[in-house]
DNA sequence: TATGCTGTTATTATTAAAATTACAATAGGA
DNA sequence: TCCTATTGTAATTTTAATAATAACAGCATA
């Protein structure tokens, strides 16, 4: 595979929407300025309204956040597009004639654990308000 | 892609050779453990050889650790296997002519940076010998 | 010297991600 | 009501990173 660059596609759509309440917003218009096409965001806007993160009704392109920018976090986000699926992966196909492999593997799950909550944690401290933040910064930089 | 477990592997390597310091360690027999191939084991190694965490030579199956496990941390063997590689991915793809996808990609670079930070921290106060404990204590659970 | 192995590179296969396609169903306007 | 634009969803295809495989020069040891 390519390495997934679904989060970042995911907060890209949400701040979008956050910077366009009027206008027009079909996945045709927010698939330009992701460059992708419109069947993958839709897809990813299937996950972020499951989650409560948008609201969006079938027919009619006025996606809206369903939470103050505040209110949503990094987790949230990465949670919604991407589940259970952590960030490291063990690997679960050592041979099982060798204890030592599946037990290594099996004590490695706990230490991955810790390292999936630590960066979760971080995620949880970032809001899309922050990344909102940063955007408008870097235009005024831009401006100058 | 697949999602990759070439840290796993890394770490599945690196506990071979300690837990088994006397007997002729080939790259074919620890493929047998992780059920890989030579070729493949060989090339982890190189990386963690480059990075001084093991020593061998060529043509003699004898490979060592180059440190003590409590010397040998998570985020050594992480940035040995992976090198700038990080967790999570800027969409880099977005279109250039939309000035807010490129804005909020380089604005979420610096929260990502953040998150990678916090993760490594965390795999720097996992060293092997915690691994290779939590390993032991499996076994010692299995025999029970 | 002969054998077995390493270190390295090149090539192929596998598979998750992303792209693409298709279509029933809904919203809103003519 | 009919028409157009769009959504929500699923199915299929393409792309590309990972892992598998193959090949071989060069070193270690018997």
């Amino acid at each position: 595979m390519r390495f997934s660059t679904r989060l970042s596609d995911a907060v890209h759509i949400l701040c979008f929407i956050y910077l366009n309440p009027d206008e027009n917003l079909s996945s045709e218009r927010i698939a330009e300025s992701v460059r992708t096409n419109p069947g993958y965001v839709r897809q990813l806007m299937s996950s972020l309204r499951k989650a409560e993160l948008i609201s969006s009704t079938k027919g009619h392109a006025k996606p809206m956040l369903a939470k103050d920018a505040e209110e949503i976090t990094l987790r949230d986000v990465y949670r919604a597009i991407e589940g259970d699926k952590p960030l490291l992966h063990l690997d679960t196909h050592t041979n099982p004639e060798c204890g030592v492999g599946v037990n290594i593997q099996l004590a490695l799950q706990e230490y991955y654990d810790r390292i999936q909550i630590a960066a979760e944690a971080e995620m949880e401290r970032i809001t899309l308000q922050d990344v909102l933040d940063g955007y408008h910064e870097r235009i005024k930089k831009d401006k100058r």
